[in-house]
DNA sequence: TACTTTACTGTCTTATTAGTCAAAATTAAC
DNA sequence: GTTAATTTTGACTAATAAGACAGTAAAGTA
């Protein structure tokens, strides 16, 4: 019965499970798949390396469990816009939310760019089925907007882009954009201008205000 | 007169020292600074492991001579936009020169991302001085058009990250663009596309358009 | 040609690290 | 309290990779 999912019954199991997947999260965004030992990993929890390889058969599975857990959490985020809604109002919640969750699992988003940056090789068909049939359904709504007049004619999947890349943006360049504007880490009140400012340009620029 | 700058003189030294670099940018790219075995870069360009070993003391002096070049490479793209010139030329001329360095320097852009993705250790210096002055001039810049009522009171130095973000997205995310799309790889006239929107909402978004 | 400098290579050493395994410690079950 | 299952560990093995080095080959120079 080992090396399966968590089970709802041992808490043991079920504590040591999480913790090893949130440590692997810290040092495998940190350091990248190759450059994070299993080592460094089981250091973080506490425990021994063997231990780490009595729940996780190998460092490649743990790493698939630690993206498993990354993509359920970017779904859950994944604010469902709807059609019926004010275009504005369903953008703005959006860039939002997304501007928050940059915030918020900073590591999470990190881990996810250096996947990708380094071709996807584990994400593919995350990539190919789950997030392109989403962007597919977020497009045909914003045409829809767009067809009945609500808002410039912006190609939907670029807007999309846009929002991806600015928003995550803070989270994944954190050091250069700290460095360069002399911070020490975020502030609350910085994540709230950010969100504004990204609001402001992308709605305006969709022709949602002024 | 081993391990310096490549001379002018000896071609042979100046041919090798450039082949080794542009393998290691591919390479390092690819897989980051620790999954890159120097092996994989002296096999790339046709020579033995010691003989890279010959032309560069270490491996880290081999990746922080490829972030050298690539910092030369984007100082000499950083757009130079002047006070005097229209808010509207300059800022889509910056964008549009953006565009094509993602897509003609895809590598070199993603190993940027990797190194500050994973705490830009090897370039804090180059952030905290070079480009930090360079936000600086360029803020100062779109303020004085801010102050002349030329363009939206937007915050500049969050303008100037919109436009980073928005543009190197398309190399560094590439493989999730890409697959969203269902493309094989980016054409000409997609970049043209990318360019051409993301000047329609970004100037618009600060007053510049309509 | 003889000699010097530059370019290059095969081999070896050392360090790191993934993964195994048998046994020990702990916890649960009866 | 004894037994069984689960959890944990230290010690070992094997693979990979960085870097050193001594020596060879090739260019350049006189």
């Amino acid at each position: 019965m080992t090396e399966t999912e968590p089970q709802k019954s041992g808490t043991i199991r079920d504590r040591q499970y999480q913790a090893i997947i949130d440590a692997a999260i810290e040092e495998f965004s940190r350091h990248g798949f190759r450059a994070t030992s299993v080592q460094a990993i089981s250091d973080r929890v506490g425990t021994s390396k063997a231990n780490v390889h009595y729940y996780f058969k190998n460092k490649e599975t743990l790493y698939s469990k630690v993206l498993d857990h990354i993509v359920v959490l970017w779904n859950s985020s994944f604010d469902q816009i709807r059609a019926d809604e004010e275009p504005a109002v369903a953008l703005e919640r959006m860039i939002r939310a997304k501007v928050r969750l940059s915030y918020t699992h900073a590591s999470a988003s990190r881990l996810f760019a250096n996947e990708i940056l380094q071709g996807a090789v584990h994400l593919g068909n995350y990539l190919r089925h789950t997030q392109r049939q989403w962007v597919k359904n977020k497009v045909s709504i914003i045409q829809s907007w767009i067809d009945s007049g609500k808002m410039d004619p912006v190609d939907p999947a670029h807007l999309i882009f846009l929002i991806w890349s600015s928003t995550q943006h803070y989270a994944d360049f954190e050091t250069q954009v700290l460095t360069i504007l002399n911070r020490a880490e975020y502030e609350e009140e910085m994540i709230d201008a950010i969100a504004e400012f990204l609001c402001q340009v992308i709605l305006k620029g969709c022709g949602l205000r002024d």
